[in-house]
DNA sequence: TTTGAGCGT
């Protein structure tokens, strides 16, 4: 993998991001795993300051952007304590992270190809930011596996050249990555011939959409969606003649650049069929938010009768934000002894438990997650 | 059949 060229890396010291770690790696393991290079600075194995278990990722950190190159490409995809490691750039951004540009799948795997096979499979068509076959507990193929290329073009050339080519005894699929939310669901034998396109930029109007579109086969209809006063809301449908046609423009155009963008084009969804999707990433949604509040929220115990609600938030407020502070009372209005502190975020949640907990005789604290 | 994980001191 080269150096990555737009990221700014402090002149003092390199991070290489380890995970995949085995749980019971320990900053000893790690260290002694990477010993034989030059230039290390520190080693960290990350574990949640509440429990102390490991998050099975750490840091391996230079003095010098080339040593920290040279331990990377030796050590990823290297088996520390039985599971097989990933390195890479330590990369803190979380929307550079979760962007999903330039993100590949691959399935239809032979079993004999794993991580190191995949990557050497993919790393012609650009920069290889991470690589990954999934397996069993075991370590075998589950015969699926995702390719993080640098850029998108990378990933295109790597889908456009691979996909339903033989590798091995199997023919292997190659496509973008969708999250599983956004997948419509698998059903490869409905015929369809309505395509909807969006990434379309303000000027691309129902003229230009036909040159591109047609051809691919007779197009029966085709509209470009636009606001009362005439401006394109930047997606469209193109409807062909017939299916074939329509999955051929499908796969050629997708991932392909009109103008200033990148087009998306994926089967038109029946209106029933996209508000199940919406409803299902509404739920995801949902479920996410909850687990965010109950890990940021503090169950108190042994509190002292004439302890106020204000008192209780000024003393938690050391650790974060509050976004709720709250004594549980009787129907006489009696403090029970009890009550809820939350949190704005879960980290400020564990720092208070890890703060108070056991630290003050009358008062006894725990996660609300972990009752 | 199979559409991850997820970034600190």
């Amino acid at each position: 993998m080269a150096v990555p060229s737009a990221v700014t890396l402090p002149a003092s010291t390199v991070s290489l991001y380890v995970g995949d770690l085995h749980p019971d790696v320990v900053d000893g393991t790690l260290f002694d795993a990477f010993n034989e290079f030059k230039g290390i600075s520190s080693v960290r194995v990350c574990r949640d300051s509440s429990t102390g278990r490991s998050l099975c990722y750490g840091y391996v950190n230079f003095s010098s952007l080339q040593d920290a190159h040279f331990a990377m490409e030796k050590m990823n995809h290297s088996m520390l304590n039985g599971k097989m490691i990933r390195v890479t750039w330590s990369l803190r951004d979380p929307d550079a992270r979760k962007s999903g540009v330039g993100n590949v799948f691959v399935k239809n795997l032979s079993e004999s190809i794993d991580s190191v096979g995949l990557q050497e499979l993919f790393q012609k068509f650009g920069n290889v930011v991470s690589c990954k076959v999934a397996t069993f507990e075991d370590g075998k193929s589950m015969g699926y596996g995702f390719v993080q290329f640098e850029s998108e073009e990378s990933a295109n050339a790597a889908i456009e050249r691979l996909d339903n080519t033989m590798i091995g005894d199997k023919e292997i699929y190659v496509g973008k990555f969708m999250k599983k939310c956004d997948r419509v669901l698998p059903s490869p034998d409905v015929k369809y011939t309505n395509l909807y396109v969006k990434n379309l930029d303000p000027d691309i109007n129902e003229e230009v959409l036909q040159e591109k579109f047609s051809e691919f086969g007779k197009i029966a209809c085709l509209v470009v969606a636009r606001d009362e006063n005439g401006t394109s809301r930047g997606f469209g449908f193109v409807n062909f003649e017939c299916p074939e046609d329509a999955k051929k423009a499908m796969e050629s155009t997708n991932g392909s650049q009109l103008g200033s963008k990148v087009l998306y084009v994926a089967r038109a969804q029946k209106k029933a069929e996209r508000e199940q999707i919406l409803r299902n990433q509404f739920e995801e949604r949902r479920k996410e938010q909850i687990m965010k509040y109950k890990a940021s929220n503090v169950y108190v115990k042994n509190i002292d009768d004439d302890v106020t609600d204000d008192e209780l938030r000024d003393l938690f407020s050391l650790c974060g934000t509050i976004t709720s502070a709250k004594l549980m009372r009787d129907d006489k209005g009696i403090n029970k002894g009890f009550g809820f502190v939350c949190f704005s975020a879960p980290e400020e949640a564990a720092k208070a438990v890890g703060t108070f907990h056991g630290k003050d005789k009358r008062v006894f604290i725990s996660l609300m997650s972990y009752l």
